[in-house]
RNA sequence: GGCCCCGUAGCUCAACUGAAUAGAGUAUCUGACUACGAAUCAGAAGGUUCCAGGUUUGAAUCCUGGCGGGGUCACCA
């Protein structure tokens, strides 16, 4: 409709004042929400362009349009701005159109595979918030772009190997005692974290002690018993010693099966999995590669590196004298790798953006390189989730932790839910399975709400709402939806013939939540352009907001008003649909009933 | 110090490409369940959009300079 009113107002312009004006050029806005309006065409640039005084250039092409387009039944200049009113007919025949149309809010396919990178966890770990806001920007991002028609693979990355992987494996060597996720009863990624944080706790007591025998610090940090037995460990872990390799594998493999575990509870899955160990050999060859052609340089102790001062940047280590790989190595092994095993023509990488200048410099070497996938790396950064006592730190064990968080979010699902004592009749898996959904709803609303560019704050002392602007509020909206429906269709009371008769008699309301409506498409064009999920989560919001303005409006059980109802019903049904698909968008269900 | 990001109601966040009176939630106050679901709704109050200039018919948004906060500039990953 935008698009058919920038054309018509395009051709005026020039039938009218000779001047050419693209399309893209007129500005069509919706009214501020007091305007009794569909539309506004924003008449500035175009008075401009004509050399009228806006206010007679708004008049001339309002009447202009309402000679040449039926569907409009008002157009009032006011100031700069041309408003317009649509027949109630466009609008019943837009609502029914919609609502037939099963692809409605899909845009069609834009032939483009693209790869999407999130979660990324190191294997030391247990998932924290912080990876939750990774997880769900990234998962979302992929719905969001697969609804834009775009072919989408999910892809993973372990942090497998390196010194913070040998920490936990070497506090459990020495102080492990043989426990297992079974003869403890944790879940393996929080066996493998204990012991994480009892390295960094064991190392500093021996520093400590150091220290008290008159060490200077940075040579007591040095010298620590464990500082120098974790170098040995990772010189065993590269040369492919068995005994390391045997640990290696087992605490990771207790790690994967604890991450299966939370990814599953989250409803999130990768296509491929990606390691480290596998890949940073890979991007060592492809560093020698660039040396060969002159790309990179060799200083004289033999470490590699590249010039990167004419993009603005500094130089960059890539190898080192000893020709073991750096953190940006492997990324160029691993890059080269997807490409060859997908060719997308995008590939995505969901990392916060402590990373940004890392990023850029990835991009710049595999350009540099003549990657054909180097024009297509776009990095999906994400602003850092804070404490109120600051930055989260694992090592510190003061994080929040990523398994509690749902169990927490589900349990108070729980108890609302048998407060208000709705579904007494669910049978207890169909309890477990709602507070699972409301649980994950809210959470995952909370946090894609906020710009993920932006930085946010998250205090564990208050916890997540269930009331206001959010999740388990939509999933409310839908729940109640439906049960109107159910009732509504189970009465029968309207005909074809009692919609036509009546159907011209819209309120205000219904109008304003079309127009609402109306947006959707462009919406999630937006959205899909930008990678920006908040922008979805205040759309939907804004729509569930509108129907129950209009639900407490208009009372359909007056039986003399069939035609509104059954209206009143082909708009429920639609923005059920609308909210479902716009929810799914952020990777949240909606339950039937809740 | 160089570069990057951010600064909006008491608090947490919105504002699509520059557009009309900067919006939500929360907290505070007032009102609404014998009618389809009150996890709700209606209303009140709450703002120098960090500051100062500039561009523009029009600036929270763009430009310049400050101030404040964070990130990053590792032969860590």
């Amino acid at each position: 409709m935008e698009q058919l009113l920038r054309e018509k107002s395009a051709a005026i312009v020039e039938k009218l004042y000779g001047q050419k004006i693209s399309p893209d050029e007129i500005l069509v806005n919706i009214p501020p929400k007091d305007f009794p309006f569909d539309f506004t065409i924003v008449i500035f640039p175009i008075a401009k362009l004509a050399r009228k005084s806006p206010e007679q250039a708004a008049k001339e092409i309002g009447n202009e349009l309402r000679i040449q387009f039926e569907e409009i039944v008002e157009a009032e200049p006011v100031k700069g701005f041309l408003n317009i009113k649509l027949s109630d007919g466009y609008w019943i025949r837009f609502l029914t159109s919609a609502m037939q149309d099963p692809t409605f809010g899909n845009l069609p396919s834009t032939g483009k595979k693209m790869m999407i990178e999130y979660s990324g966890p190191n294997t030391n770990k247990p998932l924290h918030f912080g990876h939750l806001r990774n997880i769900f920007i990234g998962y979302s991002v992929s719905e969001i772009l697969k609804a834009a028609g775009n072919e989408v693979v999910k892809v993973n990355i372990y942090n497998d190997r390196g010194i913070h992987i040998c920490k936990s494996m070497l506090a459990y060597r020495k102080f492990g005692d043989h426990e297992t996720p079974q003869s403890s009863g944790m879940k393996g990624d929080h066996l493998v974290g204990k012991y994480y944080v009892k390295y960094d706790t064991e190392l500093k007591n021996e520093i400590g002690a150091l220290i008290l025998q008159g060490a200077a610090e940075d040579e007591a940090k040095k010298e620590a018993p464990l500082s120098v037995e974790i170098k040995e460990m990772l010189v065993k872990w590269e040369d492919g010693d068995p005994e390391v390799r045997t640990l290696w594998n087992t605490l990771n493999g207790w790690v994967y099966d604890g991450f299966e575990e939370t990814y599953d509870r989250l409803g999130v899955d990768f296509d491929k999995a990606y390691y480290e160990s596998q890949n940073y050999q890979r991007g060592k060859f492809f560093v020698q590669e660039g040396l060969g052609k002159g790309i990179f340089f060799k200083k004289e102790d033999g470490s590699v590196w590249v010039d990167l001062t004419k993009e603005g940047l500094d130089e960059k280590l890539l190898l080192r004298a000893d020709g073991t790989s750096v953190y940006i190595t492997q990324d160029i092994g691993i890059a080269e790798a997807r490409y060859d095993d997908f060719h997308p023509d995008i590939m995505i990488y969901t990392i916060a953006s402590e990373q940004d200048y890392h990023m850029k410099v990835l991009k710049l070497i595999c350009k540099k390189l003549g990657e054909p996938y180097a024009d297509g790396m776009y990095h999906l950064s994400y602003g850092m989730v804070d404490l109120p006592s600051g930055r989260m730190k694992s090592r510190e064990g003061r994080v929040v932790d990523a398994d509690e968080m749902i169990d927490e979010m589900e349990a108070t699902a729980a108890e609302h839910t048998n407060d208000l004592g709705k579904i007494e009749d669910f049978s207890p898996a169909e309890q477990q399975d709602l507070y699972h959904i409301l649980g994950l709803g809210a959470l995952k609303f909370f946090i894609l709400k906020v710009d993920p560019r932006k930085k946010m704050l998250f205090n564990p002392e208050e916890s997540i709402d269930f009331h206001g602007f959010t999740g388990p509020f939509i999933q409310y909206t839908y729940a109640r939806i439906k049960s109107v429906m159910r009732k509504a269709e189970s009465a029968q009371v309207f005909t074809k013939a009692e919609i036509r008769e009546k159907a011209s008699a819209l309120q205000p309301q219904e109008r304003s939540l079309i127009l609402q409506l109306q947006r959707f498409p462009s919406i999630i064009r937006e959205a899909a352009a930008g990678y920006d999920p908040a922008v979805l989560a205040n759309y939907i919001y804004h729509l569930a907001r509108a129907y129950n303005h209009f639900y407490q409006e208009l009372p359909i059980l007056n039986a003399e008003e069939s035609a509104t109802r059954d209206l009143r019903l082909r708009l429920s049904s639609f923005v059920a649909s609308v909210i479902k698909k716009g929810m799914k968008l952020l990777g949240i269900e909606v339950p039937e009933r809740m």
